[in-house]
DNA sequence: CAGTTGACAGTCC
DNA sequence: GGGACTGCCAACT
């Protein structure tokens, strides 16, 4: 068969497929998902995970810009500092010892971007 | 059927 | 380097 039926399911399913195929340690972002699926929505795309999301790890999908998903910063650290995903830590001058935005960090996809083969 | 929303991305200032 | 605007796609009202 020419075409191994891999995309019978709907954009959701498509999206499940690919962010559960991300290994432990790395991270995607949701335009390079949206690539994968052969679309740019990566809002859309975005949507599938508040939805679907739940039993995924939404967490190794971030955002451009290396920050996590908004509203779940603080969860989704929790997973990178336990998987070990390369991070970004603010650098501070000073080092006043307090954080405006503990949660501020972003990581470091140049390291853990990853693309499926 | 059309408008609005949303776990975004890329470009311009 | 950071902030603002626009563009895209899919689902909801």
């Amino acid at each position: 068969m020419p075409a191994p039926a891999e995309v019978p399911l709907d954009f959701g399913g498509a999206v499940l497929e690919v962010v559960s195929a991300i290994p432990r340690g790395r991270v995607m972002t949701y335009g390079d998902v949206a690539a994968q699926l052969g679309s740019r929505g990566a809002r859309a795309v975005g949507r599938v995970m508040a939805i679907e999301g739940s039993g995924l790890p939404w967490w190794r999908v971030v955002r451009a810009d290396g920050r996590p998903p908004a509203g779940h910063e603080r969860e989704a650290l929790a997973h990178y500092r336990a998987e070990g995903t390369a991070l970004l830590v603010p650098a501070r001058p000073d080092g006043t010892g307090s954080d405006p935005d503990p949660l501020s960090y972003r990581l470091n996809l140049r390291a853990a971007r990853w693309s499926p083969s």
